[in-house]
DNA sequence: ATAAAGTTTGACCATTGGTCAAAAGTGGGC
DNA sequence: GCCCACTTTTGACCAATGGTCAAACTTTAT
């Protein structure tokens, strides 16, 4: 008998393969269908278990929904940390967590849908408290990504801090982006607004508000195409396909 | 027996007379519980009709949603369209319109929840076709009314035509706006940020986007304060409840 | 080999969106 | 006032599905 590669046993081991298999197949699910257009009984059959061993996993199908959509946050969260390790100044900093933001949502592109069913509150008293808990916490690090940037950029002088707070300054890049993601999906929106390149769509509302707030160097006063090749070297080689012309 | 009223028959008046009865109910229980915590049993009950007779009036529970949701639209863009007559520079008449979308959504505090239930194809396929295109007319009605003054304002000279197209200001504004609410009656979100007021949150982010666009004159080149005042007299007499310190 | 402990299963239950045949209601003609 | 054709309303019924749990099955320890 092999030593245990790791503190774990082999049951607690397959327990978490197992799970993520679930995770896999329901994302998938969701992805392809959304949320009211498969059973539990299809997804037990896409992982080749019963019924009943979901249940073990997952305290209902909400608290399943709720636990993909805090994987895919999280890895939302590891990209922003990742982008806000990017060497310039704050504003650049603040794009790369725009790129960040946009290669996510070229990776899960049905995560904002899944994320407004979770604030429906009949949706998510459904799902454990832990699981809400961990959702929670990655949405936090989302924030304090944002955050913390902005912070420095007040204290830097490249922000002016006398027309709004952090505080508020933050609410609004995270409110245009989350608002951007979701009407640039609307199809009919789509056709209105001419909208060809999503997530050029999206990252000019972002530097909208940025000039908006006064954050230094302006739009027009820096040459952010050279500053985009860099953080798309830098934090992202593998994003080059969705960015044609950056 | 007395003439009829109207042009149509009496039938045809409870008829409508009961439709809207449904509605009103169907939004009450919408408001209190969401979309899935009440059946089609219990409306029926609500409005002592049995639940074939709903079905005589909507092809299904989305599709009785998607009415009540509508309906809110409808005046939404009535609120829009009254606010665009607002006499004054197109910006303010633009703030007047952020104005009557916070009266909407005073009014209706869960119409972007129930919106974003809409977006999920799986929920508005259920719907039947006519309901569909209504939805859309009105949704453009309250695209429009934004997109007027910002052509209007671009061939004025006082919204600079050379950063963005007149449908790319639209698409942030309806972004921002969009996100903003979602995003500010999120729990968690409004302890982060510190938001005591919800509407002054989403207009800030607003004026943040009309900065950003180089909207003249900017925030801080105009008393937008007095303005604030006048569209508050001219176009909501009814709105200085919900807005304390404009 | 055997018993104890843990795991997996799928028949079963309750809820609910949606249907439809039958019951109830309506109104015009005589 | 009565009949009859037509319309409207009803609620028993159906199918789908989220969720449960006792029994079957597997693993482990002795």
């Amino acid at each position: 008998m092999p030593a245990p590669t790791s503190s774990l046993s082999r049951k607690e081991r397959e327990f978490i393969a197992r799970e993520e298999l679930i995770l896999k197949h329901a994302r998938r699910l969701l992805l392809e269908k959304g949320f009211q257009a498969w059973n539990m009984e299809q997804l037990a059959e896409a992982v080749e278990y019963s019924k009943g061993t979901l249940y073990q996993h997952f305290s209902s199908k909400e608290d399943l929904v709720l636990a993909v959509a805090t994987q895919s946050l999280r890895q939302r969260a590891d990209l922003f940390e990742q982008a806000a390790t990017f060497q310039g100044r704050t504003r650049e900093r603040c794009r790369a967590i725009g790129f960040a933001c946009c290669e996510f949502a070229m990776a899960h592109p049905d995560y904002f849908h899944t994320d407004m069913l979770l604030k429906s509150s009949s949706f998510v008293e459904k799902a454990s408290q832990e699981r809400r808990e961990a959702h929670a916490f990655e949405g936090m690090r989302c924030w304090r990504a944002i955050n913390t940037i902005i912070i420095e950029a007040m204290a830097l002088g490249e922000l002016p801090k006398d027309r709004v707070t952090a505080e508020q300054a933050t609410f609004a890049l995270v409110s245009v982006t989350v608002g951007s993601h979701i009407m640039s999906q609307e199809p009919n929106l789509k056709v209105f607004a001419g909208i060809k390149d999503q997530m050029q769509a999206v990252r000019l509302n972002q530097d909208l508000i940025c000039d908006g707030l006064g954050w230094k160097p302006l739009l027009h006063e820096h040459d952010y195409r050279a500053t985009d090749q860099r953080i798309l070297k830098q934090i992202f080689p593998s994003a080059s396909k969705w960015l044609k012309a950056a």
